[in-house]
Parts: structure tokens; C-alpha cells; sequence
DNA sequence: GCGCTGACAGGTTTCAGAATCTGTCAGCCA
DNA sequence: TGGCTGACAGATTCTGAAACCTGTCAGCGC
């Protein structure tokens, strides 16, 4: 290991372990292990195993969520943008599940026990909703309403899409039409000109 | 024990264990030491464990729903009966939750194991919702929908409100606030005539 | 002094053997 | 005959002792 240990290398390190152990047996000596070091060495960086499952998840997150926040630089329109965005995050979600599901079973069990450690990253989320919401406001796409709890409600209409007590159904067939009726039900709420913003045919 | 034993005798007993043992402790040797015979006997009338778990679980959600379909001969408006019909099974949910706890897990259980043996039951929550949506539609109050795929999609929507795995939730400040916003951008959505029916304040 | 270590107390997990449970069946008794 | 029973195999769960983990600390070496 070159030079001092490092938080980051721990958060790595502990990732790996969570991967490869899955969050039931993945234990702070096993950290220590990957890394070549005592155990107490990484309590000097880390002030319990939560606090350093919750650290690593956050990071995690954040990084699973890059591809939605990277839409915050769409040219959409504000409904196609909502649309997407809701669609966005669906795909990412259901991606990691598949893909890295050792560590999704961390975070779904971590959203059980305290979703307090993972409020900021949530309320990130929120805000880029609100931030469309109020683009749309601006332009006139949408009626005027109050962006945050907008964003809120939005968030909290969509909960079968993206909170990981529902993951089970998300590969589920139909589950981007039922998102859509959904989002149907709420861009009509939001548009000013109901009738031409969204098609009545579904 | 007066006569042969019946089903209803079994699910009562049944759900007697269970709420006095829990979820975990429950056994069907149990059940049948409380109807005062062998467990044999038990699997004369019902097929299996599991079976006998979700007969019970059924039986005591539709007994939790009865407050909820009995609105079904509510006059109300529809939009105002939506907005009662959500309300009102949040309250019945957060009731049981507190004033029943073990049967309210085993039911979190079985939704988590298979939600089919609930699909029914479920289902018949969807349907209430189609009527109040196709009340709305015949008499003006909401604009021309179809009423099944927009009852799915409300039950989604409020998934927050009353699917087992938020609970937790339920008991928190500002859930009635909660629920009525995401009550209003459904209803603004599903109204002829947004701007009456639904105060752009909020 | 700073970063790390080994040792430790208290608590949790593991593991093997014992006990219990599930689901079935041949037979008993009214 | 129809409803119940005791006995049973295989699976699951309990139990208690040993192993392991968490979080802390005094002290070692650079």
C-alpha cells in the first residue's frame, strides 16, 4: 500500500468486500484484511461498521445516479424531460439490481433500517425534479405550482419505480407502461393546456 | 368443541397463534393445540402451511377493508370520494399497524413472499377506485378516462400510503399532508376544469 | 508525535447435536 | 364410511459452547 491510509481507499476496500461477501457477511475485519492492516487502523477513519456501510451505499448511489444527474443538462422540453428523467432513473435502478446485486442488497436493506443516512442523496434527487418543474413553470409547459412540493409529491407518486422495497417488480413485464401511466396522470395535472400536452387515447 | 371441525373454526384458531406467538413462532401444531387436536386433523382442511397463513392473512384483510368498502355507497362527489377512499385506507392501515402488529407483519410477510395470494384482494381496492373514477366520468366531474388503467395507475401512485413495506411511514408527522398532495396532482390531472377543482395555492 | 498494532471485554455469529415441525398415511372408532 | 389419531421421514429450528466480530486503548516504531 503506497503512503497513509486513506478513506477512500477503505470506502473501495469495503465495497469490494460487500461485493464479494454480500452485506450479511461482510465484516470490518475483512476490510482491514483486503487492505493488509488492523482492523483498528480502519476505526481510525471510520467511526463504526454503519457508519462505513452507510458511506459506502452513499457513494454508490451517487454514482448510480450519475446517468440521471447528467440529465439535468437536457434540452428537453420539461414534460419529455420529466418523462425521461423518471424513465432514466427506472433503467438505472433496475440495471444495478441485475448487475451488482450484492450491493443493492446493502443499500435496500440500509433504506430499511435508517433512511436518515440516505435523505441527502434522496433529496438530490428531488431537487433535480423540482429544478424541471420549475423550468417548466418558467416556460409556461407547465401550470404554475409550487416546485418543491411538486417535486415531492412527484417523487413520492413514483415511489413504485425507484424505492428498493419494489425491486422485485421491476422486471416485471409492463412495468415501463404502468411508469407511464403514471407519469400520464401527472403531466396532465401539470400542463395548462391538458388536452393537447398529453394524448387522451391511453 | 361442539360439531366437526370446520375451516372457519381453523382460521380463527389460527389467527388466535398468530397473534400471539407472531409470525415466526406460530406453528400449525400450535393451531391444532389450540382447537384441542392433532395437527393431522388441521391438514384435513387446509393444504399447507403456507396456504393456511395466506387463508388467514385474506380473511383478515378483508375484515381490515371493510371500512373502505363500505364508501362504496358514499354520495360524495367523486373527486371528494377519491380524496375520502385514499384517506380512509391510510387510516385503516396505520390503525392496524399499531392496534394489531403481529398480524400486520405476517401480512408484511406475505406480501413479500407471494403477492398473489393478495392479488384478489387487491384487485377488489382497484376495482372501488374504477367505480369512483367511472362515477366521475359519467357525471362531469373528471374528464373522459379510462377508468381500470387510471385506477391502476392511482393505486401506484399511492403505493406510499398503503403497500405494507412503507408502514413505517404511516405514523410519521405530515403523512395526511403527504397523501393529499399526491391526492392533488392526481385529481387536477383527472378534472374537466382544473382551475375550479383543485386550489392552485398549495 | 503520528499512524499503526496487538490485546481485550462484551456481544454476536457459528456449528453440531437434540428437539421440534411439516406433511403423509395406515388404521381406529363412532 | 367419514372424521380423527398416532407414528413416521425429512426438513427446519433450537441450544449451548466455541469461534469470531466490534469497538477501545495503551503502547510500539518510525
Amino acid at each position: 500500500m503506497a503512503g497513509p491510509l486513506t478513506r477512500e481507499q477503505i470506502l473501495t476496500a469495503a465495497e469490494n468486500v460487500l461485493r464479494r461477501y454480500g452485506p450479511d457477511k461482510a465484516t470490518v475485519v475483512d476490510v482491514a484484511r483486503a487492505l493488509g492492516v488492523s482492523h483498528a487502523s480502519v476505526y481510525r477513519h471510520v467511526s463504526s461498521k454503519a457508519e462505513l456501510r452507510a458511506a459506502v451505499t452513499r457513494r454508490w448511489l451517487t454514482r448510480v445516479h450519475a446517468p440521471v444527474a447528467a440529465l439535468r443538462d437536457s434540452t428537453e422540453d420539461p414534460p419529455a424531460r420529466l418523462r425521461t428523467w423518471l424513465h432514466t432513473l427506472l433503467a438505472v435502478k433496475r440495471h444495478k439490481v441485475l448487475d451488482d446485486p450484492e450491493l443493492f442488497a446493502a443499500y435496500q436493506r440500509l433504506t430499511a433500517e435508517w433512511q436518515d443516512a440516505l435523505t441527502a442523496t434522496l433529496d438530490g434527487l428531488v431537487d433535480d425534479i423540482a429544478a424541471i418543474v420549475r423550468a417548466g413553470v418558467r416556460d409556461g409547459s407547465f401550470r404554475p405550482v409550487e416546485p418543491t412540493g411538486t417535486a415531492r409529491a412527484i417523487f413520492t407518486a413514483t415511489l413504485a419505480f425507484h424505492h428498493p422495497s419494489h425491486a422485485a417488480t421491476w422486471s416485471d413485464p409492463g412495468t415501463e407502461e404502468r411508469l407511464d401511466a403514471v407519469c400520464d396522470l401527472i403531466l396532465v395535472g401539470l400542463s395548462p393546456d391538458r388536452h393537447r400536452t398529453v394524448g387522451d387515447e391511453r
